[in-house]
DNA sequence: GTGAAAGCGCTAACAG
DNA sequence: CTGTTAGCGCTTTCAC
């Protein structure tokens, strides 16, 4: 294998018989410099495949070109998803992503901010964990000049740019469209009391119907804790046995849809004509299943591509802009878990 | 805020009155400095948060400390595992990871590596795409003298350590589990003719039958181009019109066993008691169906531990050593789509 | 227009 | 044991 010393701007300067200075400003077409010595210079460095030591170069500008994402956990379609974008967006910007996960514990999550601290990154972009509750290991990075944005599940202590989903709108659509389509009796199993999403998915459960003129009992209320399958199931058979059983379940997860769909298959009870069923968050198994899930769908991709935006502009302009919060649509998709009624026909 | 200088040796050294070198020295614990200097220094270092620039060290020593991580795309559980494995294990070690998507299209692929190159990472560790049928766009890696680690999707072409999984043995299990579970009459939806993994998949179905006596005929094996749901779907339904159809039908992927499911539910044909099915990757859905899916694990975390294990040995020790490919483990999980024989739970 | 020189923070040979 | 010195590759004053 040949020695393979990369090409310097030195190198360059010496052939060239210039000076280092003139080359480094020549490559980036400085208005100093004359038109035929850059293209002498260019022309040489093209030929020879010149790239700049992007650790000299990153050392001398103070600039790590990373940027660090931290988040609940990876091996998550949501959260994939908005890997996705943060890096698609960083990358198209000369940034990398360092990616961290917290598992949703607030100790990992303090460990992983403290190494991005110590690595210098540029800035930071977070998803919180379910346990954080407080925030001074997040307020160090402002401390320290590093700016953040807060993505899909936010603090209203920590005071930065926000991109977050309508989980109002969203479940507001999902339950509209349920009326529309006939359904009249509308349960609602919903995620824990004291978590953002949960609440807004309630409220947009419970706006829909006040709105259509309906009313719910507290007894189509259920209060899931670990959004799993068989906590749909259980309130899926809690719902089914009262005496005057929903004829329609709004969960605040797919996962939990699922559960609540393998209830009545099970008790023989038809989906969507006796019963209908829609979830949230879109997730892949939805269209797999049959009947398949009606759902809403949450722009994660997205929620990357914009909170990475907010971010690189903090970081290019500086820490003193204004800290907008962006709010992006949350979309029913409806599949075949609703009934299809003409009264819906006619609206679409 | 304040003035936020960082604390540099120098700002020791004078604060100190030593050398910067002797403050560089006592802060690795270098076997010249005197106990007194190193304790004074380190306790200087710690009482007021010396943190080193790492963008100094890093350029000093030629080093980025990131590794490049290339795989077909990344929102995908087995993907996403094989990342998470990765992370952890770099992090470990003090290797940041920068994640970059080929999104199975060999164009990309050479993009990313090119991107990599520039950047200049210390080592690669990538998953080809479906496409790449020639590597030399990796090979400019090796030329530069940036170790490569290839895992799961790799190419003979290319002479690295590599990390795959066994799949052969993996469908062996599965297959062999089918006959002792007492099927006789058993199928094989495989994948694409020139994919290495469904050539194993197909050779250890073909094995296990062979070994136990058994044989199959050209009917039972269908060729999916997709791997969709939808093509299991209609595979089944080719199968189950056979003049003799299948027992027990073994799926290339969990996807296209879902889709097999799918037909034999329509068809009222039970699971497991007239046709088993089982599956390959082990896909959250298939916990989550009913019946539950047996498939075979693909250890995608441990695969991204293992690699970046080989890649940091490279990297710290120099390319010379010999290049080595690891083989784990597919193991079979058995769930409620294989019927439960007697003389299986005596094996067992 | 171009060159000379300084310096970013750190490491490592070399010298005492 | 510790200090001096040089230098990594690049950018950026400041001269000419």
């Amino acid at each position: 294998m040949s020695e393979k010393h990369q090409l310097t701007l030195k190198d360059i300067a010496r052939e060239l018989g210039l000076a280092v200075s003139t080359v480094s400003r020549a490559l980036k077409s400085h208005p100093d410099i004359s038109k035929e010595t850059i293209k002498l210079v260019k022309d040489y460095a093209e030929k020879h495949h010149y790239v700049p030591n992007l650790l000299a170069v990153n050392f001398r500008k103070s600039k790590t070109f990373n940027i660090g994402l931290i988040i609940p956990e990876l091996v998550h379609q949501f959260f994939s998803s908005i890997i996705s974008g943060v890096i698609k967006e960083a990358n198209q910007h000369g940034y990398n992503v360092m990616i961290c996960q917290s598992n949703e514990h607030v100790d990992d999550e303090k460990k992983v901010a403290q190494a991005l601290l110590n690595s210098r990154v540029d800035g930071v972009i977070i998803s919180l964990s379910n346990e954080t509750d407080e925030v001074s290991h997040l307020k160090e990075f402002i401390a320290a000049d590093i700016p953040v944005v807060q993505v899909d599940k936010i603090s209203d202590l920590f005071d930065t740019p926000k991109v977050i989903v309508n989980d109002f709108a969203g479940a507001y659509q999902a339950v509209s469209h349920f009326i529309k389509s006939g359904y009249r009796k509308i349960a609602h199993i919903r995620g824990r009391l004291n978590v953002q999403h949960s609440n807004e998915r309630f409220r947009g459960y419970a706006e829909a119907i006040k709105h259509e003129g309906l009313s719910y009992s507290e007894d189509y209320i259920k209060v899931c804790d670990q959004l799993t399958e068989e906590e749909g199931y259980e309130f899926a058979e809690q719902l089914m046995s009262l005496p005057g059983p929903p004829d329609a379940i709004f969960c605040v997860t797919d996962l939990v849809a699922l559960g609540v769909m393998k209830y009545l298959r099970e008790k023989n009870i038809q989906v969507p004509n006796q019963v209908g069923v829609i979830g949230f968050s879109n997730w892949k198994l939805g269209e797999i299943i049959s009947p398949t899930l009606s759902t809403v769908h949450q722009p994660g991709y997205e929620l990357g591509e914009k909170a990475t935006e907010l971010l690189l502009d903090k970081i290019v302009n500086g820490m003193d802009s204004p800290n907008q919060t962006v709010v992006l649509n949350a979309d029913l998709i409806v599949r075949e878990s609703v009934k299809n009624s003409p009264a819906v026909d006619g609206h679409y």
